[in-house]
DNA sequence: ACAAAAGTGTTCTTTGTACACCCATGT
DNA sequence: ACATGGGTGTACAAAGAACACTTTTGT
């Protein structure tokens, strides 16, 4: 049998070439049609979906192989991701027992031996650009698909809880940085960037004050052209202005400089 | 030799009891005489000094795993403990490569085998009672002690850099929520509560504006007592309102609630 | 008595929130 | 022409920063 095959030959790559009780997961949020996003992945064969994810290469940098995976189920590289929480509890497969889990996966029982390791998960958050992703599933899964977060079903393991603190975090980062560089078109008017705004943190805002905070920054730059098609008045197209964008983010990151 | 004996029985153990590619390093803060303390360790037979940390066990959470070291180092229990980052960079070793580094801390060559896997490890910072402590080295360090923050030497690995994140963090999460309960002796006067707040932020504040803020959280009880002895107009006593204070914390908290 | 630290309130500045009118566009 | 959303500014409230005088203690 093909699948067979091709597990184990997975299963000696994995025990060679990738580090053994570490993984990393991935939230990666986009933004459509007004609504926050999350991409999930179902397990081939089943009705079970999960976040995407992947391991680390033995000379491979932690945020690389985060980026790598991004990279395999997105097609995206250079977008924004960021290291939110590590997750390390034994019991992370919370709602059946995680032999269970493996075999209703389909896994054959040797490989389910192989994987049944107990692992630290290191979870990253994404923010994309919804129309330039191209959902591709990995070995494990035969689809990989848009969810509204609001939507989201019970997943395997302890992906409802990482989903739930990428977000908390998520919100926290936005009342003292500016979010929505990866997340919007190059060219977006002010009522789409408050839409992202109120998506993100669930509540509705002043489009005055939001304005005013917006432009407060010094990182947008607006442009002459307007976006007609809409049934009101035009509004004004702003672009980020990347590099002072990345100046303000560098201030307030939490990374080593 | 009785050191190779033990060193071989310890390595058994890790293997078959502790998961692989993962540790836990822990930045311990503690304060006296005005000034921020890290608790650091000194490699048996070097003058090489590194953070305190540990491994984690298979059936052992994450945290517990961390609650756990800093126990082993400190005597303590039941004090305050957070993650703050994972670190994965391969090159996790600046100084010296690592094998050389294993061979300096004088591993014999089969041991440095066994240690030489890169591993991600993930950072805790505690904040400590100075004066509870009982810093006691473990199996491969024959010193255990208090550091001036200032005055910190250059560590092995990237001990430097955990220790620059995480009071980073520290000072960051002192801008929006209490701290100083695991810090400060059970009475304290406001004057001390100011130092701490100005050693770790390095930079001094306002009186007045400082006792508004503290006493505005409303974690704190005022005592009859005062404390005599200064040279100078005695100071009341304070102590924490330990149910407030935990009410606060929790209000903020990035954790999964 | 005096030097040095501690207790206490008020003003000012800054930041954020609430709010209303006019204008442009597609139907 | 009109309904709908977009553009803009001002007044008020809250939070934070600046600041001075009186009291207490040991020497």
């Amino acid at each position: 049998m093909e699948y067979k095959k091709e597990l184990q030959r997975l299963i000696e790559d994995f025990k060679t070439n990738y580090l053994p009780s570490v993984s990393v997961d991935l939230v990666i949020f986009g933004f459509h049609d007004g609504q926050l996003k999350v991409l999930l992945l179902r397990w081939k064969g089943t009705e079970e979906w999960c976040l995407p994810g992947g391991r680390i290469r033995n000379d491979e940098n932690l945020d690389d192989s985060a980026y790598r995976s991004l990279r395999e189920r997105t097609g995206l590289r250079e977008i924004f991701l960021q290291q939110f929480y590590t997750f390390g509890d034994v019991l992370r497969y919370k709602h059946i027992d995680q032999h269970e889990t493996l075999r209703k996966l389909g896994l054959p029982e040797e490989a389910v031996h192989e994987f049944a390791n107990r692992d630290v998960s290191v979870g990253y958050y994404a923010l994309v650009e919804f129309e330039n992703v191209v959902p591709t599933p990995d070995f494990f899964t035969d689809e990989c698909r848009w969810w509204d977060i609001n939507q989201v079903p019970t997943l395997l393991f302890d992906h409802n809880d990482m989903i739930s603190l990428a977000l908390k975090t998520l919100r926290r980062q936005l009342s003292y940085q500016p979010i929505g560089y990866s997340l919007l078109p190059d060219k977006f008017t002010m009522p789409d960037l408050q839409q992202l705004y109120e998506t993100i943190l669930g509540q509705s805002l002043d489009r005055r004050n939001f304005q005013k905070r917006m432009l407060g920054y010094g990182i947008l730059e607006r442009l002459e052209e307007r976006k007609f098609g809409g049934a009101h008045k035009a509004p004004y197209l702003y672009r980020f202005d990347k590099e002072k964008y990345e100046k303000v983010l560098a201030e307030e990151s939490l990374f080593v400089g």
